[in-house]
DNA sequence: CGCACAGTTGATTCGGCTCAAAGCCTGTGG
DNA sequence: CCACAGGCTTTGAGCCGAATCAACTGTGCG
C-alpha cells in the first residue's frame, strides 16, 4: 500500500513457519522480532548516539542524514524496504535515520546479529557482500558530488533511483519519490530551488511527466542516462563496476 | 626514506620469523609474498579490470581515481604504507589505483585472502573494522563534498592527514603532501587554482608554513579544526564517529 | 475558510571555474 | 657550470553556474 515497497518485503506473519528451513538470508535473522512503526518524520535513531543495533526495513522508505554543527544538512542516503541499516558503522551512529513515510522496521542487538551471522558460513559471505554494495554506492555518490553539474545529478538521481526498481531500463519507468525536493537537494549538494528548476526543464524537455503527486514517469530513459555524464555512447551506461574495456 | 612512511610499515626480510606466532593481522597474510616496487605515476590496477587480487601497501602513498568517460576525474582517496587495498569492491574494480610516490606492496588472490580470513576468529572481526573504517571514510568525504566551501575542504583535508599521523592535535603539526594540486583538487572537488590559492591564503594567514618541498607545518591546528565547519566550540572536533551529545 | 507547508519561478549575487601569464623547481645535456 | 625544457605552482582578470533572496502558487487538513 505504501509507496516505494516494490523490492522484496519479508512479509511473514510471526505464527507462519519462518524460512528458516530453506537458504538463511540476513534478513531471516530479524524473523520473530517483533515489527515497529514510526510515523513520517520520526527518527528511528539519532547521529552521535550509541550503535547498539542493527535494522531490518520491511516497509517504507528512510533518510540518513548528516547534521553540522552551524546547521547544513547532507542526507547520505535513502532506504527503502528490504535494506539492513546500522551494520557498517562504528561503536557510534554517523548519521539520523528518519522516516521518509510511514515505516516499518525490526531490530536487533549488533551483537546477537553479528554472532549469527559470524555463526553461519552461508551468511558471512553475504553480510561482506552488502557492506561491499553500500561502498559501492557511497563511492558513487563520491563521484557524483565531486564533478557532476547540478543537471547531471538529478538525472544520476532519477536514473538511480528508476535502476533500483528493477525495471528494464530501454522504456519507460514509473518512479516514485516520496522524499521532498529539500532531502533530493540535500543528497544531490543543490538548493532545493535548483532541484525543482532542473525537474521542471526535464518536464518541458518530455524527459520526465508526472503521474499523480510524488510520482513520474521517466519516459526517455537513453537519454537520461545520457545527462548522467556516465553514459559513453559505445559502451553504455558504466555505472559502479563495469567499464569501457579496452576493444 | 620515503615520505609519507610514518605509520606501522611491515618490513620483514623473507628470512625472519614472520610474527604468524603472535596475534595474526591482516597485514600477516601477506607476510612471504614477494614484494614488488613501482615508479611514482604507475599504476597498479585500472578502474574495470577484473578484481582478482587484494594488495598491501609497504611503503609510499597510493591514490585511487576514478575516470568519467568525458576526461573527469575524481580522486576518491589516498591510501599510505600499512593499509590493504581491494577488498571491499565487487567483481571489478571500480577505481584505478596510481603510484603517487615510489611504492612497494605484496599482493595476493582474493579468494586466498577471504578464505584465509574466513578461517580465523581473529581476523574476520578485522576485516569487518577495516571495511567499516573505510566506509566512515567515505562518509566524511560524502559531507565534505555534499555542503562544504572551499576553504572548508582544504582545512579538513590538512586536518585529516594531520590525524593520520596520530601526532598530538593540540601543538604544531609537520606533515607530508606528496601528491600535487591538482590529485588534491581532484580529491576535493575542487580545480587546482582554487586549492593553490587557498593554500597560499592560509600561509598569508600564519595558519601554515612551507617546510621543505612537499611539507608543510601546521601551525594553528585549533583553528584550522574550527575552518573544518565540523568544529564546535563547546564539544570540539565532531570528526566521524563522535557527535556533540546532550549534556 | 485559513493556515502551514511543499513546490515553482524570477531577479540578483557570488564563490569558484576558466583562461592566461608568469614564476619555480628538477633534471638533462652541452 | 650554465642553459634550457617540461612539469608543477602561483597569481590575476573575467565569467558563469548555482546559491540566495523573494514572491507566488498549489495542496492538503483542521
Amino acid at each position: 500500500m505504501h509507496p516505494l515497497s516494490q523490492t522484496a518485503t519479508i512479509r511473514t506473519g510471526t505464527s507462519a513457519p519462518p524460512a528458516v528451513l530453506g537458504r538463511p538470508t540476513l534478513a531471516s535473522i530479524f524473523l520473530g522480532r517483533p515489527v515497529e512503526s514510526f510515523e513520517a518524520g520520526e527518527t528511528v535513531f539519532w547521529q552521535g548516539e550509541a550503535a547498539r543495533e542493527v535494522f531490518e526495513l520491511a516497509e517504507g522508505c528512510l533518510r540518513l542524514c548528516r547534521i553540522l554543527p552551524d546547521g547544513r544538512r547532507v542526507v547520505t542516503g535513502f532506504i527503502y524496504a528490504g535494506a539492513v541499516v546500522g551494520v557498517a558503522v562504528g561503536s557510534r551512529h554517523d548519521c539520523s535515520a528518519e522516516a521518509v513515510t510511514p515505516v516499518r522496521l525490526r531490530r536487533i542487538d549488533r551483537r546477537a546479529f553479528h554472532a549469527e551471522v559470524d555463526r553461519s558460513d552461508e551468511l558471512r559471505p553475504q553480510l561482506l557482500a552488502m557492506i561491499q554494495a553500500e561502498v559501492s554506492a557511497a563511492q558513487a555518490h563520491i563521484i557524483m558530488l565531486g564533478c557532476k553539474t547540478a543537471e547531471e545529478r538529478v538525472a544520476t538521481f532519477l536514473v538511480t533511483v528508476a535502476q533500483r526498481t528493477g525495471a528494464d531500463l530501454k522504456s519507460p519507468v514509473q518512479i516514485q519519490l516520496p522524499m521532498t525536493r529539500r532531502d533530493i537537494a540535500d543528497f544531490l549538494g543543490l538548493t532545493l530551488e535548483t532541484v525543482s528548476r532542473i525537474m521542471s526543464k526535464f518536464k518541458r524537455d518530455g524527459l520526465i511527466a508526472p503521474v499523480v503527486q510524488r510520482t513520474i514517469r521517466l519516459r526517455r530513459m537513453q537519454f537520461l542516462q545520457e545527462l548522467t555524464g556516465e553514459f559513453d555512447e559505445d559502451d553504455g551506461f558504466t555505472g559502479c563496476p563495469r567499464m569501457a574495456s579496452a576493444h
